[in-house]
RNA sequence: GGCGAGGUAGCUCAGUCGGUUAGAGCGACGGAUUCAUAAUCCGUAGGUCGGGGGUUCAAGUCCCCCCCUCGCUACCA
């Protein structure tokens, strides 16, 4: 009996590119619909671009655009990116869609009519010079608690005091620095409180892994609080259809998202909306999402649906955070690495690979530990996996001119075991166990060459033993074709070109239950390259920011010291004051012709005039990015004659002590307002 | 501060209701082999299961305290 099932993943924002902690979603939302429609069931994979709110609209004011152009040009970034990695969504669509607008506001008149929305004023910081209320990540100033600079409007990267933005000391519009005024707006809220004796049950109701009810059950314990649905024009969404002037909240229409790129789906292929949405649907409905947006897709989206006349999802299954080498992705430690980049040196299957080695069903972080990446991608899919087919199929090509053996061989049960394993296999699959399934197929890999050698075709051959060797590498290849359909979910881009290698029109987990016998296959051509340790360094070394100052967002975390004792005495202030530090701009950087690490800089020292000084960080940051930035140099250095010029001074920079990571080399900067020639101290 | 998750071999992780000498894969080391993308096969070493206390005939597994990591939360959801 096949499942009717529709799967989606959460909706990436159209501000910023994929990561590689985005595609921890997007390939294990991946496998789990492959792994399906391998099995025959009826699966679509919808997805779709989260396009409104105050970010969008800001980034396309500062590029001179309409937000409706950047959307589209991340809609189609972002589509370029997911097939790369052979995301291979049934529809990728956009929030800022007719479907969209129609079905939003079909949610939202529902649970107005029925009372669950109502009014109430609230108090915002208000900039005059832009017209617009600003959230509070658009507002800087001093914080309260600790007096710490240019803090954002919620809370204090500081001291992590909260504060609502308009206790901000000296607050100033991130736009146009203009100090903000408070000022009142009605707003529209949901009364999410309506729904709780639903949610309690739905939540119950097997929806959610065991993790997350507990989670649940923390805010039932809290109070459900109503939710802020509108936003004040300018904003860039939806105009709520009885509220001139005022907007959905992002967070509003982005999940009817899911539907409205089912909608168009369905009105492009002649499928039934409704069979998928509306009450009474036998069909069965999974978000894929991380755990930071749990509370919108537990609480929030089935209450709306609810209360809009929808059916609400099967499950929501959430997954845990990314890190790489145990940290929290960083763009200063040149880990915060975005799809392209990694397009740019690494192949997509590795990742999807080492992906599903680690991903469980529960809500557990994922570590991406490079130097294992390598090791297992290698060691698992090259050595194991794409061996058993390139020691086999040569002998069948060379010596029985591509043909497997016409009745399949005695071989001890170990196909039928391979097809047994299928099943064990299937359910781990099934429950999102993708670690474990892979556990299991690799454990067959290694049978499978444990089979080889045990029969020692190469000793076959030599003594002419033509029927036993065509036997052992038809065996071989059969088997090979068995752990190449298990893989196809993980790795759809290598079970193709064992499809074409096997010249078969499909892998299908069903058809894998018979050997194949008398068939002929192709020459065996590579299927996957082994991964190189340098490109994952080229990878890490392309991340890295060519510019320090951070754009507004992500702040950037240091990182961290080792905790060795300080390694140089104490010293007087006299001591100290001997050094003249200066702010200096570079005016112009340039590679040096037979030096690999220097940078050659023309420093301006305002006052002190020009300087020449050649400095060791060109691993790190590249001639152009220094063009015109300020940073602090040691003035009254002793020149030193180089075998390439004169260096009159030093530039400051921070490096581990260890100085292991030759990249991990970052300039000083002083805040603006500092200018050439200035003393430090 | 509150809550949650986690701390098991060099690395990544499994360890079901507490039960015999704590497991796997990778890596390391030693052998074998040469069909294969230096792949494969056999074998060896390596862990006071974060620390301390307790319950028990028996604790990685239960209870208490502490340390460390990560995350969420603290008039955002």
């Amino acid at each position: 009996m096949t499942r009717r099932i529709l799967v989606t993943s959460a909706l990436p924002y159209a501000n910023g590119s994929i990561h590689l902690g985005h595609l921890v979603e997007y390939i294990q939302t991946d496998i789990w619909v492959r792994f399906q429609k391998l099995r025959g069931n009826d699966c679509l994979y919808f997805c779709a671009d989260d396009t409104h709110g105050t970010p969008v609209m800001i980034r396309a004011r500062n590029e001179g655009i309409a937000p409706e152009l950047l959307v589209q040009r991340m809609h189609e970034e972002h589509q370029a990116d997911f097939k790369a990695f052979s995301i291979g969504f049934d529809n990728y669509y956009s929030t800022h869609s007719e479907e969209n607008r129609i079905l939003s506001e079909e949610i939202y008149c529902k649970n107005r009519d029925a009372g669950h929305v109502q009014t109430a004023l609230v108090r915002q910081a208000y900039c005059n010079k832009d017209a617009m209320f600003l959230p509070d990540r658009f507002i800087r100033g001093t914080c309260p608690s600790c007096g710490a600079l240019d803090q954002y409007g919620d809370a204090c990267e500081s001291c992590s005091a909260t504060y609502a933005p308009l206790d901000l000391k000296q607050a100033k519009c991130a736009l146009c620095g203009e100090p903000p005024v408070e000022k009142s707006s009605e707003h529209l809220f949901f009364r999410l409180s309506d729904f709780e004796p639903f949610l309690k049950e739905w939540t119950r109701s097997g929806a959610l892994q065991a993790e997350m009810a507990n989670k649940l059950d923390e805010w039932f314990e809290s109070g459900l609080k109503n939710w802020d649905i509108s936003r004040d024009a300018p904003y860039f969404g939806f105009e709520i259809p009885d509220a001139a002037g005022k907007y959905f909240y992002v967070w509003l229409d982005a999940p009817v998202g899911y539907m409205a790129s089912t909608w168009n789906y369905c009105k492009r292929t002649g499928r039934s909306f409704d069979a998928y949405w509306r009450p009474g649907s036998t069909a069965e409905v999974y978000h894929f999402i991380g755990k930071d947006i749990l509370y919108f897709h537990t609480l929030f989206w089935p209450a709306m649906l609810q209360g809009g006349g929808f059916r609400t999802p099967t499950a929501v299954f959430a997954h845990g955070f990314l890190t790489v080498n145990g940290q929290k992705m960083s763009k200063s430690r040149g880990t915060f690495i975005n799809a392209r980049h990694y397009l740019d040196h690494l192949d997509p299957e590795y990742l999807r690979y080492y992906y599903a080695c680690k991903l469980s069903g529960r809500v557990d972080d994922l570590d991406l530990n490079l130097d294992d990446f390598v090791l297992r991608v290698n060691a698992d899919m090259v050595g194991k996996v794409v061996n058993l087919a390139s020691r086999t199929a040569g002998f069948i090509h060379k010596q029985f001119q591509g043909q497997l053996c016409p009745d399949y061989p005695a071989d001890g049960g170990l196909y039928q075991s391979f097809v047994q394993a299928g099943e064990e296999i299937a359910a781990w699959y099934e429950a999102r166990e993708y670690a474990k399934a892979m556990r299991a197929i690799m454990a067959l890999a290694d049978t499978a060459n444990r089979y080889i050698e045990e029969n020692a075709p190469w000793s076959l051959a030599k003594q002419q033993k033509e029927a036993e060797l065509h036997a052992v590498c038809s065996v071989a290849i059969n088997l090979f074709r068995v752990l190449l359909t298990y893989l196809a979910p993980v790795l759809p881009v290598m079970a193709e070109r064992t499809r074409d290698l096997l010249n078969l029109p499909a892998l299908t987990w069903e058809g894998c239950r018979l050997p194949l016998c008398g068939t002929t296959i192709k020459p065996f051509k590579h299927l996957m390259a082994r991964v190189d340790p340098k490109q994952v360094e080229a990878l890490l070394a392309a991340a890295r920011p060519q510019e320090l100052p951070p754009q507004s967002g992500e702040p950037v975390s240091p990182p961290p010291l080792p905790s060795s004792p300080p390694a140089l005495a104490t010293i007087p202030l006299e001591s100290f004051a001997q050094v003249d530090l200066r702010v200096a701009r570079i005016v112009q950087a340039e590679l040096v012709a037979g030096a690999d690490k220097l940078l050659k800089l023309n420093l301006d020292l305002g006052p002190l005039g020009p300087r020449t000084v050649f400095a060791g960080i060109r691993a790190a940051y590249s001639p152009e990015s220094l063009t015109n930035r300020l940073t602090v140099v040691v003035a009254n250095l002793l020149p030193r004659k180089m075998k390439f010029g004169l260096s009159e001074g030093m530039i400051l920079a921070a490096s581990r002590e260890d100085n292991t990571d030759k990249t991990a080399l970052f300039l000083l900067s002083p805040d603006a307002g500092a200018e050439p020639g200035m003393k430090i101290g």
